[in-house]
DNA sequence: ACTTCATATGTGCACTTGCGAATATGTTGG
DNA sequence: CCAACATATTCGCAAGTGCACATATGAAGT
């Protein structure tokens, strides 16, 4: 057996319930759709999915305690982004599931629609100042 | 792009949410890694999980009707056996679940006290004249 | 047909989860 | 410090979920 060090596998103390409950949602789902390309502000998700901000603001919250996603601030605006989790299964999982996402139209379309809050801002009044979501085009999947 | 038409790919109509649910439960994780490697007689569960029947007889309808599981009737006997969903991406996420299960040392005592069970049945009073779980030693994973 | 055994399902209850509405926290600029 | 803005949290409620208990279904033997 050749494991070295670096080499994360598989955390026996890791429960995949917890995975699995935060992923067992469609609006986590949306949202964790549009962060997989890149680290969005939320303002941007209120918009897109056109739900409440509180809403929104709740659901990150439990993935962000789940460990898929994690936040950073930027004066008034937070980012999320998504971040692998160490063990590998549920690494794997995730990016299946994004993988899935991908396909489904609803998500196409939430991707299309943030790409053009992003050109035309102004058609957005919640977004005109907003910051723009970053790494547009590059991808992790 | 050379995608044949035998090529399982992921199909838009699924709905990972369902798949996630049925996943997000702790009694049903244990019930499919039982399950993962052998077609099982619902008696045996009850006595494996020391859970009640009609508990066990739920969660299998459960995974059952999330399309993870089927039943075979032989007599007054009920066998549950895996089955790998036609989404290719859902059958992807369920081999890592059962993976990670694997290596959990709850998991791997279930499995134990299945292989003991069926060895020496006459220490199980429900178990006396139950029917063996079939292609023990033999694996899907 | 009746009983027994194996499994499935209905019922009521405790607990959890998601929601909208209101409110709190944190940041920036005046 | 205060006002305005972006986001987070609290609260009360409606809906969903898991459980124990009781009962129903289905098969096999008498």
């Amino acid at each position: 057996m050749m494991y070295t060090a670096g080499m994360a596998k598989t955390q026996a103390g890791f429960s995949l319930d917890v995975l699995f409950r935060a992923l067992a949602d469609t609006t986590r789902l949306r949202l964790l759709n549009l962060i997989a390309d890149r680290e969005i502000c939320v303002c941007y998700f209120v918009e897109i999915l056109k739900t409440s901000q509180p809403k929104i603001s709740r659901h990150l919250a439990y993935l962000r305690k789940a460990g898929i996603v994690a936040s950073r601030r930027e004066g008034k605006w937070m980012h999320y982004r998504l971040t692998i989790p160490k063990d590998e299964v549920a690494a794997r999982i995730l990016r299946e599931t994004l993988k899935h996402l991908q396909e489904k139209p609803e998500m196409k379309r939430d991707v299309a629609r943030l790409s053009s809050a992003c050109c035309a801002p102004q058609k957005y009044v919640l977004l005109q100042s907003a910051p723009q979501p970053a790494v547009f085009g590059a991808s992790i999947r």
